[in-house]
RNA sequence: GCCCGAGUGGUGAAAUCGGUAGACACAACGGACUUAAAAUCCGUCGCUUACCUGCAUAAGGGGCGUACCGGUUCGAUUCCGGUCUCGGGCACCA
């Protein structure tokens, strides 16, 4: 018997598919289409465990919904731009084209080795200008629609690597790469102004995205944040040292809890804002603490734990309801990117404001109170009246508020809570009786009265998108800087602006500024020497819209066309968990400014989403005598168990001594715990690597890598072949068989296991359970290893159960499946297996004459019962209260 | 701090609507084959040995068991309330 050889079956498999091109699809119109996608890899040199695994379940569901009679389309493609290149060029000296390309070829093939069921003539590689051409152009209607513009503001400055930086990439105040302290610099960008887009992206997030995982969703509505409450102003008159009106102005706040009006003490601005800065040129102190402010990363991790600081300004500002003067702070917990970059604060109701009153000496005072706070009189006794404070509009009396209610030494949770207002009676306030949100409702139009403004507003936590980078390896942005006509877009006929690709960058800034081919150019409007911008784009823009362009790869007349209108919007995204905020929010917005510009005819690019779980391996390590850690791969130690295989220590294989179990951990290079796919495949072949990982897990839970579990999916492959061998000239013969009733009673047990197996698999499949469909595989060959006749039915039997497996397990593993399909001589009948109809379930087999219950007692199972089929509900009772079990288990209680 | 999600054998996990918990596999153990090993095949595999029958650590029966406590139900891994633990997201957002 020929032995099972995954090399040969899985090479020949493989250049069938290839040589047939049979997964080119096309926009036919006479099947449904389905278009299923994995999120786009970074080619960082090559796979990773979690891309297999990410395309397996992309391939199964490809291959399934084909045999369900869709027109299924599964792209691929290369979100080329971005930071690895250049730092991969700095160390190699090679140019980020090259390192990218070279990186694209060896993981394409990595991909062909796996089998995956790919399109490849609509590949898209996000560095080739015929692609970001596209960004160039959206980018140009954006700034003509007026959601792009240009705007200087407070980034992320690494002074070393003389670029701006993300949030994610300042650690401790430093940057990732360099180590560098970031600086807060005020430099000139360009933004999205996807805030504009926050209303409908809430709105659409709770209405339009059911295929979406809840966490998902919970997760993108919590990153929008909105809060609703109201904006208004604080006047203010800033005089100079003799008194002399210098500026006459508003400051203007955001707050959510207007009904604590009452109790503002001072105000805070941020370090940016211009009070700030105009308190400051008379200040040197101050100048220095704001300096001192602006400094140091913005990450807002950290922000939460540093410590509050503050310092007078000087200036004071007046309470608009009560005319106080209410001095000024500059703070270093607000924001400038938040509101309006000032807050008010009332330190008796936030803990913030808390803090920093407690710390500074400044007054605390408490205007709201919980109800129980308040007693309850009669209409004449009380003062202070509320107008929804009980039906029979009695009165509510305050019963030691201050000395009961509020300890003032310390922050209690419970302070910020709302309630009903009541002021100081020196102050005394139209707020007094109302609950909180009555009061929030009142508070602008009593800030009206007195003149000054106030409106009832949303305010969100999303900002604005900055998308310039001062980096070489990205999208060119699409602007020419002209001393006499400033920033000119570049016209839409010079698209693509081409990015120069024989660039190393040596790490001390952005190439592109010292190359003057493409630097130096004409400016559009005026013909003067003028130079281009040399700043790129963010590449989450790439991967805003590339799976729209995946539809009309090769169009280069429009962005996209006619294949969008018939693939989009995509039935099924599938990709890590990771992207559930930025990546999946970006191609939201995207889609929705495309919409706009009457691109496409849809509101959200993804119906359905799924989560793929991470892919998790032991870890161990050594602690060396210089406290470093040395971690080793799971593939180079041998663990020991004991009796009840529970491991007990692991050993380096290469010196024998002992290391130490760290653990199971997400799959990384930092724990080296990673399992390279390539080695995977080349021992065992794509189609074990392909089972393993469909099987260990569901598809949104973590897979816990696992060596035997590899070798169990491997034995499962050759069990599948050598059965398949040894039954093939039985198969060839087989006869066929219509009426099983005469069948011996195993063979009918076994046809019926089958359909039944085959049921619950097609029910799995749907449901994107594929560990289960696996399983599935396993059950139906150990039912039918287990048929040892040799009659006619037997034979039919197997025949038919073979047939089942196989298109069952085809989506999993597509080599081997489709092999044994053709060597066994189902090709003949049903056609090549690509297209081979997923097995219809045999009500029939499953009828049975007589079917076992199950007998409960007091909800115990206490026996069976076996009934006709047929036998209607007095039968069985009259069998039930016969059965010996009745009686010895249903004790004194009634049947 | 706020918001999600998850806790089932030695392990990964199943259980479609509330109806036989542990399918399928991994590991382990016992056996067959082999000079031997590997591979393969067969078998056992939640707890309870002071719950009962038994010579018994066999076998059968009974009881318990899906993180913990309680509730609804004839019946709960599944529904409800509370607690604990773990994982994830957000976090000076005014």
């Amino acid at each position: 018997m020929i032995p099972y050889n995954h090399k040969s079956i899985e090479a020949a498999a493989q250049s069938q598919w290839s040589a047939g091109d049979v997964y080119r699809v096309t926009e036919r119109v006479d099947k449904k289409k389905f278009y299923a996608c994995s999120m786009l890899p970074y080619p960082s040199g090559k796979l990773h465990m979690g891309h297999v695994r990410n395309y397996t379940i992309n391939d199964v569901m490809a291959r399934y919904l084909r045999m369900k009679g869709y027109n299924v389309l599964m792209p691929m493609g290369w979100d080329a731009f971005g930071l690895p290149a250049e730092n991969a060029a700095m160390k190699n000296k090679v140019a980020p084209a090259k390192w990218t390309y070279d990186n694209i070829a060896y993981m394409k093939k990595q991909m062909q080795a796996m089998g995956l069921a790919i399109d490849w003539s609509r590949e898209v590689t996000a560095c080739k200008p015929d692609y970001y051409k596209w960004n160039q152009w959206l980018f140009l209607k954006m700034l003509e629609k007026g959601i792009a513009e240009r705007r200087t503001q407070v980034v992320n400055w690494d002074p070393v690597d003389m670029t701006v930086l993300a949030n994610e990439q300042v650690i401790d105040g430093k940057g990732w790469r360099t180590g560098a302290v970031i600086e807060k610099r005020e430099i000139p960008g360009y933004y999205l102004n996807i805030v504009r887009y926050a209303p409908e992206l809430l709105e659409h997030t709770l209405t339009k995205l059911p295929g979406w995982p809840e966490r998902v969703r919970t997760m993108q509505e919590n990153w929008i944040g909105k809060s609703e409450g109201v904006r208004f102003a604080f006047p203010h008159t800033i005089k100079d040292a003799s008194g002399t009106l210098v500026q006459e102005g508003k400051m203007y706040v955001f707050t959510t809890r207007a009904d604590t009006i009452m109790g503002v003490t001072f105000c805070a601005v941020a370090a940016e804002h211009p009070i700030a800065t105009h308190a400051a040129a008379s200040n040197k102190a101050l100048a220095a603490f704001i300096e001192e402010c602006k400094k140091g990363g913005v990450a807002e991790a950290d922000m939460a734990t540093m410590e509050k600081k503050g310092m007078n300004t000087g200036l004071t500002v007046n309470h608009p309801l009560t005319g106080e003067s209410v001095p000024v702070w500059e703070g270093n917990y607000v924001l400038m990117s938040y509101g309006d970059g000032a807050v008010m604060g009332v330190p008796a109701h936030d803990e913030r404001d808390f803090a920093f009153a407690k710390k500074y000496g400044l007054g605390i005072r408490p205007v709201v109170f919980p109800e129980a706070a308040f007693k309850v009189c009669g209409p004449s006794t009380g003062w202070v009246q509320s107008a929804e404070c009980k039906p029979d509009n009695t009165f509510f009396e305050v019963a030691g508020l201050r000395e009961d209610w509020f300890d003032l030494s310390e922050w209690n949770s419970k302070y910020a809570e709302k309630g009903i207002c009541y002021t100081h009676e020196k102050l005394g306030s139209k707020l007094d009786g109302s609950s909180s949100d009555r009061a929030i409702e009142m508070v602008p139009e009593l800030i009206r009265t007195q003149g000054y403004f106030a409106e009832k507003k949303t305010t969100y936590r999303l900002r604005d998108w900055g998308i310039s980078r001062q980096r070489y390896w990205g999208t060119p942005i699409p602007i020419i800087h002209c001393e006499t006509c400033g920033a000119v877009p570049v016209p839409e006929k010079d698209l693509p602006v081409v990015l120069p690709e024989d660039c190393i960058p040596d790490g001390s800034g952005n190439p592109l500024k010292l190359h003057a081919g493409f630097l130096n150019v004409a400016c559009p409007k005026c013909a003067k020497p003028a130079q281009r911008e040399t700043d790129t784009m963010d590449t989450f823009i790439d991967s805003s819209w590339y799976f729209m362009r995946y539809c009309d790869p090769q169009l280069n007349t429009a962005m996209v066309g006619k294949g969008a209108d018939y693939w989009m919007p995509m039935d099924q995204y599938i990709g890590g968990i990771e992207h559930a905020i930025l990546h999946l929010l970006y191609a939201r917005f995207w889609t929705k400014v495309m919409r706009d510009l009457g691109l496409v005819k849809f509101d959200e690019p993804f119906t359905k989403l799924l989560t793929q779980g991470m892919v998790l391996a032991e870890t161990f390590y050594r602690k060396n005598a210089d406290g470093s850690m040395e971690w080793f791969n799971p593939s180079d130690v041998d663990v020991e168990t004991d009796a009840h295989g529970k491991p007990v220590r692991a050993v380096l294989r290469s010196d024998s001594q002992p290391v130490m179990m760290g653990g199971v951990e997400k799959m990384a290079k930092s724990k080296n715990n990673g399992v390279d796919p390539q080695d995977l495949i080349d021992a065992y072949g794509a189609d074990t690597a392909r089972h393993f990982t469909m099987r260990a897990a569901h598809p949104e839970d973590t897979l816990f890598w696992s060596d035997a579990g590899v070798a169990g999916s491997y034995r499962f492959m050759r069990r599948l072949w050598d059965y398949a061998q040894k039954i093939t000239e039985q198969i060839k013969t087989a006869p066929s068989v219509q009426n099983w009733k005469d069948a011996p009673d195993t063979v009918q047990t076994t046809r019926r296991e089958i359909y039944a197996t085959l049921q619950k698999a097609s029910f799995d499949i749907e449901r994107i359970q594929y560990n289960t469909v696996v399983s599935a595989g396993d059950i139906l060959l150990n039912a039918l290893g287990e048929l040892r006749g040799t009659d006619d039915h037997t034979k039919a039997l197997i025949a038919e159960g073979l047939s089942i497996l196989l298109r069952v397990l085809y989506p999993v593993t597509p080599h081997l499946t489709h092999q044994l399909w053709q060597q066994l001589g189902y090709a003949a009948q049903h056609g090549d297996l690509l297209d081979a109809p997923w097995p219809e379930v045999d009500a029939s087999a499953m009828k049975q004459d007589h079917i076992t219950l199950v007998l409960q007692i007091n909800g115990k199972t206490r026996g069976e019962l076996v009934v006709s089929a047929t036998a209607d509900k007095a039968v069985i009772e009259a069998a039930a209260a016969q059965a010996p079990e009745v009686e010895l288990y249903s004790e004194w209680r009634p049947p």
